[in-house]
DNA sequence: GCAAAAGTTAACAGATCGGTACACCTTATT
DNA sequence: AATAAGGTGTACCGATCTGTTAACTTTTGC
């Protein structure tokens, strides 16, 4: 079992299961996407459970290297790229095949908080209040971890309203929003 | 076919795709929960698509009834019942079997945009926002939109964050950040 | 060049999926 | 009492679900 073959395999699924959703996706149609066989799908993953944790994982990764790497392109300064962050998420929201957050989803599709589907979904969103949160400190916000979390929440409402709302703009609303309250959290 | 004996099938489908989820969720189950025979179920809706969108609408109306009125409970003036809203969410993150919003969940295991069960997730959100823009209209906003969608963005947020983070407290963290854009919205 | 590892196809479990066919039983109205 | 509508249980349909078995081929390392 060459490790890059599971990669890659995770990879595929990856899109699969963010496109589909994850109940909806099948092992067969899994395989005849990826153009792997059945059992060596198994071999490298013992159960669909554990297919899909190593497709969030990935995820996970993906996501948060870009995240953070295109804030950083956008503005140099902590006060400006918790502002900047809301210009990455339009550009996600943008992007051909947007469909909503990967975590969201699958918190909302395994809801038993100790499922270990639910429980990697926790920790993406987890880490990233966690980021944002030593990003307000270094901007010097009066409660660095009340703002961040204010920012996370804008964050996810913004994702949330992007699926489901059409004709508004629910990343510049909440880029306004998060600007308004880091002024305030910095006075 | 009784009508309320539909409303009484609807009413219990509800309870259970809201706990289990939709594709988790199978005819035969809900045939056994309910008690109903399987032809009975199905002379009262046609396909399973059909159930869900019932039960959806009926949760928009319970939803709304109780949100609306809990907020009206709880503050006199519009300035603060777009508050109190933030107190009403906490109420129902604390209820037993809180399981975050039917609607963001239904619009995650249905992603495509004119299938009929995101719509009606689709239709719920905009109502929301609807009654939010007349709230903060009343409130004497500069601009009424635009608070009312942010109030709403801080709303969804504190939904997700309710169900993925644990150990902190997103309704108050949503409600102060309203308190503030309200404040510097009336000025 | 040879053996182990990793890959393949293909058929097959047993369960469950959404949905239907059919014969029987209640109940209210006439 | 007769009828018809609404409700019942049960068995069934073909498709799909996750996961397995077995025999065969390719790739790889030594």
């Amino acid at each position: 079992m060459r490790p890059n073959k599971r990669d890659e395999l995770v990879s595929k699924a990856l899109k699969v299961f963010y496109r589909d959703g994850f109940h909806a996706t099948g092992m067969d149609k899994l395989v005849a996407e990826t153009g792997v066989s059945k059992t060596s799908m198994y071999k490298h993953f013992r159960t669909k459970e554990d297919l899909i944790v190593a497709a969030l994982r990935l995820r996970d990764e993906n996501f948060r290297e870009w995240f953070y790497r295109r804030i950083e392109e956008m503005a140099e300064t902590p006060a400006g790229q918790l502002i900047a962050s809301f210009d990455a998420l339009k550009e996600w929201f943008e992007e051909d095949g947007f469909r909503g957050c990967m975590f969201i989803k699958a918190g909302a599709e395994y809801q038993e908080t100790d499922h270990p589907i639910h429980v990697q979904a926790a920790e993406h969103k987890q880490l990233l209040l966690e980021h944002f949160t030593s990003v307000a400190e270094q901007a010097g916000a009066r409660d660095p971890q009340k703002l961040a979390s204010q920012i996370v929440l804008l964050q996810e409402g913004a994702i949330v309203s992007a699926v489901l709302l059409k004709n508004c703009d629910p990343a510049e609303d909440a880029r306004d929003a998060a600007q308004q309250l880091l002024a305030l959290a910095l006075t």
